[in-house]
DNA sequence: AATGAATGAGGCTTCATTCAT
DNA sequence: AATGAATGAAGCCTCATTCAT
């Protein structure tokens, strides 16, 4: 399947994953039809099938391609923060403010890890996001800036965290992402005890 | 819908929901067809239909059904505990261990709230859990257990590590529940600061 | 299937009939299933089948009740009229006057027309309601009253004035009975040049 | 549903009319499924799928384009016709002269007649058939052909005695188009007085 | 006489995918 | 690259009918 692609052919490509992304995320994927995704172009339906070989592999396309977009935010936003709590701090306000623009994405991840499908794609994206928060944590650790407890779980808390927030107050309800991020933040550092706590300053 | 059902009838009704919850689980609500449904219970596709006006209904029952089941579990589990905080341990622990004993569930779950469908239903479901960890938590803000601050956000909070960490330990690796619970409520409790604070002892 | 039934068997019987004549004509033969016709009465399945040995059946023995009630009507409002053009104008005001009390039944004929399954049935009963007007017809030209013609197509011809009429003004507008009949009973005796014939007198 | 269509769409597009118009004739509407259509192609069944949108709309498509070829043969046969009651009478033989080529219509008709679902496209139907018949009418009465009475009434009737020979010798026995037309046309002019009248000639 | 339950063929429709042009 | 057309398996649901009680 991998082709070639012209500049041309690369745009079509990413407009269909858009249009496909969008009819996803309103009715969800298996009630959007091929059909439906091609006609939100208005196009024929060969040109779903020249660039990609099945419904399903679009999906996991944009799977794959979401999550790149996610990370390389993260990045951008941790930079080279040399303190640990701090990149996590950091790394939560900036997957808060992805998902407040991508909105669309989480509903078809939250689907996605419903179907057996599409499962390998998924592990792949969780394993490496909870690399990236695992070694921040193992840092902290390291330098005695958190207890030290089984990092693993501890980043799997957190992510927890972080998608309820995003469901309930940035989909559902239309906080301000730095509002939803401070509680987040909060939460995650000093759990119901937190409030905002001093030690943690949110960013400045 | 309603009819009225015979002793019988009732148990045939809930043979379906239990097939298909398995079914569900297995495989996807989509993927998984009437016929499958009926046929897993060797009877005629007319009994599914006499039970249940549609596929849809059946998983709406189910929701509903389940829900309860949980939240009777979680009553019997906090009894009549006059410390709120105590309380919401004792609530993540039972919910924990309902969720370990009914994983179906958890999958279906999972993808209703994915599908615009069932959005009433589990926006129901939901609503009451959410009433009921808000009441403990605001009589621990009373009480000066906690920090005042704003406990719908600090439910959604606690609901959120739940999820992750049954799904993680509970469903996809196969940790004993009591270890699992003390890490949810330890972080919920205490945040990442939180290790297996010393105020807030496991149940004993 | 035939049976001895009971004073309340024939009661039954006959509720089973209405209430199927209700629903075919307000949703047709086809879309109306059993269970709707029992449920209209608030009984089982089985109570149907008790009394009719199929939908089919019911169906005929309505298309056969219903014309032996519409015969009787004539016959009545005929008497022993000795004119036959008088006796024609009466049949003709008596079947209009019939169709406007059982609105139901006309969809019904109509439908069943159009249905192989029921040609038996509705042959017979054209076949005497025919043999009705042809013999009135008979006597009108042998006494030349009216002019020497087929009889068996003024009978037909007289027939189709009846059916449409009754479609148009007794269904579907509310016309009086009496200001339709006069009309049909113009046309058939008069043909567009009839107008309000002097020589054929309304009922008066 | 509009499509843009191929020459070959067309095609296929109307085989399927005809196709369906056969065995809608034949078995009646709700008996014909849409398996038995494509079958009767060859064809698979999202061919059927492909042209309509639904068993539905292709019977009311049936209904339109019917009414369009038979209103064409009418208004070629009255031609530019100046007298009205001519124009009438050279309307009745055409419709059954067109009748007969299209016996299948007929029945099929006869049953949309007795569906609610079909009565918007028939009521528009009949409506452009009376308006013809009454403008005729209308003006036959302004010149003094026929005697002044409600032109609607008459238009009803006129259809009511086509309907009823068509049915009879038409389809049910094989007479000569002609020898039908002939009665009809007399009955119309004249009713039961009217015999062959000799001021109104046949077609010659 | 009557009921709730069951049957299972068959109906309409959808849809991922393929193909000729 | 792209299109309209076609495929046909499969899905959801209906319904006349039968049966055990």
């Amino acid at each position: 399947m991998r082709r070639k692609l012209t500049q041309r052919g690369r745009e079509r490509r990413d407009q269909l994953i858009r249009c496909a992304a969008q009819l996803f995320a309103e009715r969800g994927y298996h009630p959007t039809s091929v059909a439906d995704i091609v006609e939100c172009l208005g196009v024929g339906k060969g040109v779903f099938y020249w660039y990609f070989s099945s419904k399903e592999e679009l999906l996991s396309e944009l799977l794959k391609s979401s999550h790149l977009s996610l990370r390389r935010r993260q990045q951008a936003a941790i930079g080279d923060e040399p303190d640990p709590v701090r990149r996590i701090e950091l790394g939560i306000r900036a997957t808060l403010q992805w998902f407040h623009e991508h909105r669309d994405y989480f509903a078809i991840i939250q689907f996605a890890a419903t179907d057996e499908t599409f499962a390998p794609v998924l592990r792949r994206n969780r394993e490496v996001a909870l690399g990236d928060t695992i070694r921040h944590l193992k840092e902290a650790i390291v330098e005695g800036r958190i207890p030290d407890s089984d990092p693993e779980t501890l980043a799997h808390a957190i992510h927890g965290v972080i998608d309820q927030l995003t469901r309930r107050y940035l989909l559902e309800t239309n906080e301000p992402v730095s509002r939803v991020a401070d509680a987040a933040v909060s939460f995650c550092l000093g759990g119901l005890a937190g409030g905002l706590d001093e030690g943690v300053s949110p960013v400045s």
